[in-house]
DNA sequence: TATTAGAATAAGAATAGTTCTCATTCTCAA
DNA sequence: TTGAGAATGAGAACTATTCTTATTCTAATA
């Protein structure tokens, strides 16, 4: 596996999820990449979001059953609220993260490459709701 | 869907996962299930694994991209350590993630019903180890 | 105990996200 | 420009999960 990202699949892909900020599904890109290069394929998409996330570019994160969310790496940390009944992702911030890794490291001795973390629930527009929409 | 827990299939799925005590994919409590009654269905178990979930008696994470993991939900909260390099996974416990809960409730208005978390990294026989193993 | 309506089940087909295969194409160092 | 090795496209294959439907079970009631 080269460290390289210079074909033509992998610029689009990351021009891609590097415009759209958000969340995007492997499927999702798939579409937005098909309608500028129309030869591109899905394979390719799969193949190079675990590239991209092997170098640390981007983030790929599993908010649900389904499928697994991809954005590219930001500088700042952040964790995801998803609403159990609309579906929005809303993020927040905070140290304790850190400071739960922290603590696992020094208490365990398991070197941390990755934290999952994200909290379901219901956001404000939704509270209240029950199971479904 | 009612309350009860009173068929045969249900019996049986809980016993096992209360005998195993740690984390079982549907599928390999299945196979436990099949040892003991051959005419279980793969159907039924994860009929009833949701069930138990939304009975609350059930706690499924999903510890890596091919499938959930189910436990009977204990007393303590506790989250996993997932090593990369064995798989074997450890558990902790800490203050921190109901601190953390809290700080979201508060400064989000977002009403957490599910905390998901888990660190994935290296255990310390594994430590050292690159990706694969 | 017998009846019975509604719930749960078994079996396997269907679905969907993801991975694999391999012939073809591309990339880039020389 | 060339050639070796890497990457790609197309679609088949895989796998976990969900769905469908005829059949069986459960348990409340007579």
């Amino acid at each position: 596996m080269s460290d390289r990202v210079s074909t033509r699949q992998r610029r689009l892909l990351l021009e891609i999820l590097r415009e759209t900020g958000s969340h995007l599904s492997a499927k999702e890109l798939f579409r937005q990449a098909v309608q500028r290069d129309p030869r591109i394929s899905l394979a390719s998409v799969y193949r190079n979001l675990h590239l991209f996330e092997e170098l640390g570019l981007v983030d790929g994160k599993r908010l649900d059953r389904n499928c697994c969310y991809y954005e590219v790496k930001r500088s700042r940390q952040h964790y995801d609220l998803v609403c159990n009944c609309c579906g929005r992702v809303t993020e927040f911030e905070s140290p304790l993260i850190e400071k739960l890794v922290g603590e696992v490291q020094e208490r365990t001795a398991f070197e941390v490459t990755k934290a999952v973390l994200y909290l379901e629930g219901y956001c404000k527009q939704c509270e209240g709701q029950s199971k479904k929409p």
